[in-house]
DNA sequence: ATGCCTTATTTCATAAGA
């Protein structure tokens, strides 16, 4: 099985590359995030033969399952997920093939003094307690998507360049530590070029080909879904061209 | 070459991203 996860930065603006992605990839469960859009382009992906679970309320956010093994139990949001303080569409989890997905888009936190980033503290703790609950029913679990903290000084290409700055603070990498006590484990990929991990380059003053990233989107894995992994890479061809999303995929295949 | 911001909307400006 073949599972990616992948932050498009619009599924409406980014949806030829991401059919043609599907096409050339060839996934079997696919965790988006920021799909921004109450209406999710469902006939598109049907056509290649995924069904989907969207969770889109408006402009913003928004996550979507979409898998060729089966979509069960699909649960938008999580019990005692916050909000700011309205619901807002972070998180949507299903079963698929036999694997309990979720698809997190954490919230962004702007600042550490930011009412946003208690809130990013808040929505990661209110997920670990729900994650907790869930793994007693779940023996192979997989939590994908984009975290919005850079789990080590490594995940970020200059660490004295966000000092002071939200994604690499002390309490949002305990709370990413939280989440591995939970016995999961980080499945981190491979960056096909280069040494970084990266999974996001600014858009702005050629971050990209500089390779000026940071690693903020993660697969998390219990042990028995991590000891099936048989690789894992980051799509850097996705970040390339003409019209890319600021995030690439990554995929994990699981034997 | 990978090439120097992008998105949706309350659209010709703004909020948000990280």
């Amino acid at each position: 099985m073949r599972l990616a996860t992948w932050n498009v930065n619009s599924v409406n603006a980014r949806l030829p590359r991401l059919l043609d992605w599907l096409e050339s990839v060839r996934p079997d469960v696919v965790c988006l995030q920021e799909t921004k859009t109450a209406d999710f382009p469902v006939a598109e992906v049907d056509k290649l033969g995924y069904e989907t679970a969207a969770h889109g309320l408006n402009r913003w956010n928004g996550v979507a399952l979409l898998s060729r093994v089966g979509l069960a139990d699909v649960s938008p949001g999580f019990p005692g997920e916050p909000g700011f303080p309205d619901p807002e569409a972070r998180a949507l989890g299903a079963t698929c093939g036999g694997v309990r997905v979720w698809s997190v888009y954490v919230p962004n936190g702007r600042t550490p003094d930011d009412p946003h980033y208690a809130y990013k503290l808040t929505w990661l703790a209110a997920l670990r307690t729900a994650l907790g609950d869930e793994l007693g029913g779940h023996a192979e679990l997989a939590v994908c998507g984009d975290f919005n903290v850079a789990p080590t000084d490594a995940d970020v290409w200059d660490p004295a360049q966000f000092v002071g700055a939200t994604h690499v603070t002390p309490p949002e990498r305990e709370a990413l530590r939280h989440l591995l006590d939970l016995g999961l484990h980080d499945i981190v990929p491979k960056p096909m070029k280069g040494p970084n991990p990266f999974t996001y380059w600014d858009y702005r003053a050629g971050m990209f080909h500089q390779d000026k990233g940071m690693r903020i989107d993660l697969v998390y894995a219990t042990k028995p879904l991590a000891d099936r992994v048989t690789g894992a890479y980051i799509d850097r061809e996705a970040r390339k061209g003409k019209g890319p999303s600021d995030h690439a995929p990554i995929v994990v295949d699981l034997g």
